[in-house]
DNA sequence: TAAAATCCCACGAAAACCCATTGTATCCCG
DNA sequence: CGGGATACAATGGGTTTTCGTGGGATTTTA
């Protein structure tokens, strides 16, 4: 796999009246560097009660992937059915949604309620991907470090939030 | 194989009393990008109760790739009858229907039979194609991911059904 | 000629687009 | 080194376009 150009950092956004988001732009320009798509790909996060966001290059890669692996074990009928299902969850529980030329995506009401994102989506760069959340489920959050913790502190005390 | 542009993300659309249903745009657009045909193939789901689509130029590809299977196994008699039925299966079994202007095709009774779809077309990307449920019976069946139903639930609440 | 498919138009809701404002970081030049 | 100008990011709001859908009219098929 080896992506050459990786997400990371950090930042709080306003979802707006009408589900609008900006993706900041340090993430924006590594999706437009993988690729030249200006979508972002969303899923819910299948561990943390979040959203977990790519582009669509990477999906075309996570999917090929998945068809190498059915290939080697076609003769089992488990398998078979263990791919439909995995296919199934990686794009049809995923949403691919363009942002425009400021920037913004409109969140789908899905996905918003899939990663309980309210008023605030704090950003996250995890390297391949990235994960949108909402602070306070971060927070409150046991698995979460807590110097990462500090950081969402750090961005909601930025933004006069308490 | 690895296909540049995949099906994914999800829509619920009516199915009128006509027996026309609107192919979700984001459907479509895939469509369109693979090729420039306004046309799709539907199929009968193998393995689940539902109806499988993809367009035209998929359909090429998967029988070269069914030509190709059996160049490499054309020794055995089982292989030979195997390769029959199933290109029986993806040709004979299968409709290609052109949608019109606004995107909607009239839905074929032995298709709309074979899928048991009513009046609401749950459409579901996989990647290199994509299904169409009635998604009375996607709740139903236990293979399919609890994941995956919620999406189906929160389609049909957002439409105002129960 | 009846039934079925295609075409056509129309409407409401939602999404995409455009423009304007603010704040912040950066640059340039005195 | 300071201060003003500049560029860009994030955000608010209004307008236009698209999408899904219903219904009627016209054409084609059996």
């Amino acid at each position: 796999m080896a992506l050459e150009h990786l997400f990371q950092g950090s930042a709080l956004n306003a979802v707006d009246g009408k589900g609008r988001v900006s993706i900041p732009s340090f993430l924006r320009g590594v999706v437009e560097r993988r690729g030249d798509a200006r979508t972002i790909v969303l899923a819910k996060h299948e561990a943390f009660p979040c959203l977990s966001a790519y582009d669509p290059a990477y999906a075309a890669l996570k999917h090929a992937k998945l068809e190498r692996l059915l290939e080697k074990e076609e003769t089992s009928p488990d398998a078979e059915l263990e791919y439909q299902q995995r296919n199934l969850m990686a794009f049809a529980a995923s949403e691919e949604v363009p942002y425009d030329s400021s920037g913004r995506i409109l969140m789908p009401p899905m996905m918003r309620r899939k990663g309980q994102i309210g008023d605030l989506a704090l950003f996250l760069g995890t390297g391949e991907t990235f994960q949108i959340w909402n602070p306070d489920l971060l927070l409150k959050d046991s698995r979460i470090p807590e110097d990462l913790k500090d950081i969402a502190r750090f961005r909601l005390e930025e933004r006069g939030v308490s």
